[in-house]
RNA sequence: GCCCUUGUAGCUCAAUGGAUAGAGCGCCAGCCUUCUAAGCUGUGGGUUGUAGGUUCGACUCCUACCAAGGGUACCA
């Protein structure tokens, strides 16, 4: 799949080595006959490195081609054309090993690093195509708990990821700013509202006031009734109905755009549910139009029992929309306005029937693009002894939960690094980050228990692990800056003892000192970092971040173990120098890989 | 009832159908006159829920069962 512009840089003498994988492929499948996306599939990391760096087992070709495996390896050992990356090709057992040319990778792939700096990592796998990816989307008038979290880190990192693979990405808050609730909150609002206590603290009374009319439905059985006629009202345009919802709605998308700030969130687009509502009847003409619909109860049903699923409400008997209704309106709106190549629902998985339903109905409307969507669903935080509940008031606010991780990393920088100047900022971003990181690390697919005591553990697989090894990183660099220059400078001064190495080393090809670099802990990181971009791949083909998470984890703990045995500063000068490139390879991925996955990294903590 | 998801070390979790199933936390023992100890090194820890099946090869795919969670017509 590699296109012929970058087949063509790859042969340049100014060699981009952009991805090590897909030239192993190309070497090794006009050897074996293989189609190369099949044979990059089926190339892999040898448990431990001194099998090799990549392998190849031989075991898929034994068949086609009738001979043994381990006779397979051998024959293509001695086939595999030597080449300046490649430190040679051996066959162990069934397996065909590679073990690259380390200093060639070295001389080639730290220069390239420094040279994209920010850039590094990304990629043009995507370019032309467009992705609508709908994040995030909470209920408006219902405080942001930390349930969201989820939805809006996971998009958000996808967000980042799908635009660093040059995909055009579209980021959709589908707000829910529509449906039952309304009604609920209007009539617990004209019983016993407050209109200074609503503009004191908009989500927060908004909240009490949820919850204040589930403790009195209760007791009356009337208010469930009552909340569904104000939101019949709401929808066929009441007035005051429209007046009290349009006041909920900025009120609570104000407070919204405040976190969403805090966290680096961005969307391309606010529109919610209620954006759809005069689209409702068309969309269900069209349902109809297709014979999908039929009148069941006085309710109009979408019957999708021959494709092995529950039926399908589309509009209830007092006539108003459900929200699958407003889902399809808002994917055959979307299609219309970005004729997406993959659009992605970031939604909890218990909502998987739902989007079953709603693209299987696509489909069924003769959309061919339903193919195309795609439900990536995830688990549920819940507590150990149950699940949260808004209306129970059983909820963790993500609000605190921000706060008392901003507030622990900040007792640990006073503790740790007393004289560091702003210390508020590093703190906010080592808080942050754990939080978000937190939520990253682990398959989206598994449920969560909500616990503070993990929330609040910055050692081992966490954010803080990652930022404290970039920091460790910009430390060494200040001092070298430092050293060359005299006197202490500025943040990020770093890069200039950086450009110094580039300028004098770099002659084109390679830099001088990439063959000093032979410690194992020195190797393996430089072989990591050039797996960087795999993941990134890995990690959108799955819409998986927490493969990128993982491999920064593991990239940081190589740093350390190299921290650990290795220094820099003290060494000597050809050496000194190659380490402080190579260090500076891994400042640069670790600060890409946490940006992208929303995650800022201080130079100091 | 039916459908979906999950089940791996004491706990939380990794692991492209591939080589000896790995990390973190916790426990214990070491390492700060040396670039930030939020770190590093070492020790111990496993019938991958159970039983079958597919495959040269299964934590991974299929079937059944068990357990937990979620969903299942007027909420989202």
């Amino acid at each position: 799949m590699l296109n012929k512009k970058l087949q063509e840089a790859s042969k340049d003498s100014d060699a981009r080595l952009l991805n090590i994988k897909k030239e192993i492929t190309l070497l090794l499948a006009p050897l074996t006959g293989m189609d190369p996306g099949v044979m990059e599939k089926h190339l892999e990391i040898p448990p431990s490195p001194q099998l090799g760096d990549y392998a190849f087992p031989c075991y898929v070709l034994a068949r086609s081609w009738k001979k043994a495996p381990t006779a397979i390896a051998a024959e293509l050992a001695a086939a595999v054309e030597p080449v300046p990356f490649l430190e040679r090709a051996a066959a162990a057992g069934a397996y065909l090993n590679f073990f690259l040319c380390r200093p060639y990778l070295a001389a080639n792939l730290l220069p390239e690093i420094v040279r994209d700096g920010r850039q590094f990592g990304s990629s043009d796998e995507g370019r032309g195509r467009t992705v609508v990816i709908d994040y995030s989307a909470p209920n408006i008038a219902k405080p942001f708990g930390i349930g969201h979290l989820r939805s809006t880190v996971i998009g958000n990192a996808l967000y980042r990821l799908y635009g660093a693979c040059g995909y055009r990405v579209v980021g959709i808050n589908h707000l829910g700013d529509w449906g039952t609730q309304f009604g609920k909150l209007i009539v617990a609002y004209r019983r016993f509202g407050d209109a200074a206590l609503l503009e004191e603290d908009p989500v927060q009374y908004l909240y009490d006031l949820y919850v204040a009319f589930h403790s009195e439905a209760e007791k009356d059985s009337q208010l469930e009734e009552e909340a569904r006629t104000w939101f019949r009202k709401l929808e066929t345009g009441d007035p005051e109905a429209v007046e009290l919802w349009a006041r909920f709605h900025s009120l609570s998308l104000k407070e919204f755009k405040r976190l969403y700030d805090m966290l680096g969130v961005h969307f391309d687009s606010y529109r919610g549910e209620s954006y759809y509502n005069n689209l409702l009847d068309k969309t269900i003409e069209l349902a109809r139009s297709k014979g999908l619909a039929r009148e069941s109860k006085g309710a109009l049903v979408a019957d999708l029992e021959r494709h092995g699923l529950p039926p399908c409400l589309l509009r209830k008997k007092d006539g108003g929309a459900l929200y699958i209704t407003r889902d399809l309106a808002a994917a055959i709106h979307r299609y219309e306005q970005y004729r997406f190549d993959r659009q992605l629902y970031v939604v909890g998985s218990e909502q998987t029937l739902h989007f079953q339903q709603l693209f299987k109905i696509i489909e069924l409307m003769g959309f061919p693009w339903a193919q195309r969507c795609v439900h990536v669903s995830f688990g549920l935080i819940h507590f150990k002894d149950g699940r949260m509940s808004t209306r129970e008031g059983r909820v963790i606010f993500l609000e605190e939960v921000l706060n008392r991780a901003v507030e622990l990393a900040l007792d640990i920088i006073r503790e740790k690094n007393p004289t560091l100047q702003d210390k508020e900022k590093a703190a906010r971003m080592v808080g942050h980050g754990a939080v978000i990181f937190g939520d990253l690390v682990n398959d989206r697919v598994k449920d969560i228990e909500f616990d503070w005591d993990k929330v609040l553990d910055f050692s081992g697989e966490t954010a803080p692990y990652v930022q404290y090894s970039h920091a460790r990183i910009c430390s060494i660099l200040r001092r070298a800056a430092a050293g060359e220059s005299g006197d202490a400078l500025e943040e990020d001064s770093g890069v200039k003892v950086i450009e110094d190495i580039i300028k004098k080393d770099f002659k084109g090809a390679g830099f001088t000192g990439a063959e000093l670099l032979t410690a194992p802990e020195e190797q393996q990181l430089i072989i990591t970092l050039s797996r960087f971009q795999e993941h990134i791949s890995r990690s959108v083909e799955d819409c998986r971040p927490s493969y990128l998470a993982r491999y920064l984890v593991e990239t940081a703990r190589e740093f350390n173990k190299f921290y650990h045995s290795c220094p820099v500063l003290s060494a000597p000068e050809e050496l000194k120098r190659a380490r402080l490139l190579l260090v500076e390879g891994v400042r640069i991925v670790l600060w890409n890989g946490l940006e992208l996955l929303g995650i800022e990294a201080p130079s100091e903590m």
